[in-house]
DNA sequence: CCATATAA
DNA sequence: TTATATGGG
């Protein structure tokens, strides 16, 4: 799941404050696919309305989405399109590891071990269209923006970026950097004790963010060269050069080799791709009959607690709008 | 993951 | 008030 630059780049923890009044363009995608391996019972089984259909990502995008703009932040999801063509490689792999996931599962919930439960039953999710569409009207209920990319997602939010219409761009994975994003964000949550998949030990994760320019002053590289550098180590795109990990990488790169390992093509995926302009960037005000609609009538969502969280979504876009008038107009 | 109830 | 348990759909 998308080039692994940890052990390269340099990360900031931050407080979520800092993101008072700003658009953050969020991979949807990557967070739903979050929401989806996260949000599930002890079986491993997803949270589902009485006919069948999958809510975890629902119940994710809703609640995280209240609670950011409850933090002043303001959310921009942008959704995949098509993905490139040379990614089909990749995508017929994940299509493996879950089938085999889901073998491994069905055994594990047989033989009752409760860690591998979790651990393969996260490996199984599956994002539909119809998934993606529920998740389109929800945020459309909530007066929330989103940006539909011609094609991967990562490289919209990092374009959203770089054009300043959107402050950062927010996922798990690194790939923004590659699309040349000045600005990362992960962990964009707020709840901050998460238990490891090995024992009951639990660990503090916070809101981080990695600066493009930073990294690429402290690797003394160029982004040009820090896309070769992933190349070789192994991207969605390609696998990566056996025997070929960070330290090698660099050295390659800076000695000037890259071009040996006939990954060239492949560069331009990322220092130029396929984004649009044709996006409009809106906030609107939530609809609690439209939400209620989708959530409650359509997803058997407890009215209760939808009731009682469009009441703080309500709150919290009145200050954000009021927040936001006012920072433009000083 | 998140909200909510309950214990401490 | 804060920490932990459990159900959510």
């Amino acid at each position: 799941m998308g080039v692994n630059l940890a052990d390269l780049v340099e990360r900031e923890a931050i407080d979520l404050s800092q993101l008072r009044g700003k658009p953050v363009a969020i991979d949807a995608l990557n967070i739903l696919y979050q929401f989806l391996a996260i949000i599930r019972q002890r079986d491993g089984e997803l949270l589902k309305d009485t006919q069948g259909r999958v809510t975890s990502h629902l119940s994710g995008l809703f609640y995280r989405s209240i609670n950011l703009l409850e933090e002043g932040v303001k959310p921009v999801y942008v959704f995949d399109g098509k993905p490139p063509s040379l990614k089909h490689e990749t995508l017929a792999k994940r299509r493996d590891v879950k089938r085999e996931a889901r073998r491994e599962w069905q055994a594990a919930v047989e033989e009752g071990r409760t860690e591998d439960i979790k651990k393969f039953a996260q490996q199984t999710s599956k994002l539909t269209d119809e998934m993606l569409s529920d998740a389109r009207v929800v945020l459309d209920s909530m007066g929330i923006p989103y940006v539909q990319a011609p094609s991967e997602g990562e490289a919209q939010a990092a374009y959203l970026a770089r054009k300043k219409d959107a402050y950062a761009a927010a996922s798990q994975d690194y790939d923004s950097l590659l699309f040349g994003a000045p600005r990362l964000v992960r962990n964009l949550t707020l709840t901050g004790k998460r238990k490891l998949p090995g024992k009951d030990v639990y660990v503090t994760i916070t809101t981080e963010q990695v600066i493009l320019d930073a990294v690429l002053q402290c690797l003394s590289l160029t982004r040009e060269q820090l896309v070769e550098v992933a190349l070789l180590i192994g991207t969605d795109y390609n696998p990566g050069i056996t025997g070929i990990g960070p330290k090698t990488a660099l050295r390659i790169v800076k000695e000037g080799k890259f071009s040996e390992y006939g990954l060239d093509e492949l560069k331009e995926l990322f220092l130029s791709p396929d984004v649009t302009d044709d996006y409009e960037i809106r906030f609107g005000t939530p609809s609690p009959e439209h939400i209620s609609e989708i959530l409650c009538e359509e997803h058997d969502f407890s009215e209760t607690r939808v009731e009682s969280a469009v009441e703080r979504l309500v709150k919290a876009t009145e200050t954000t709008i009021k927040q936001t008038s006012l920072d433009a107009f000083f």
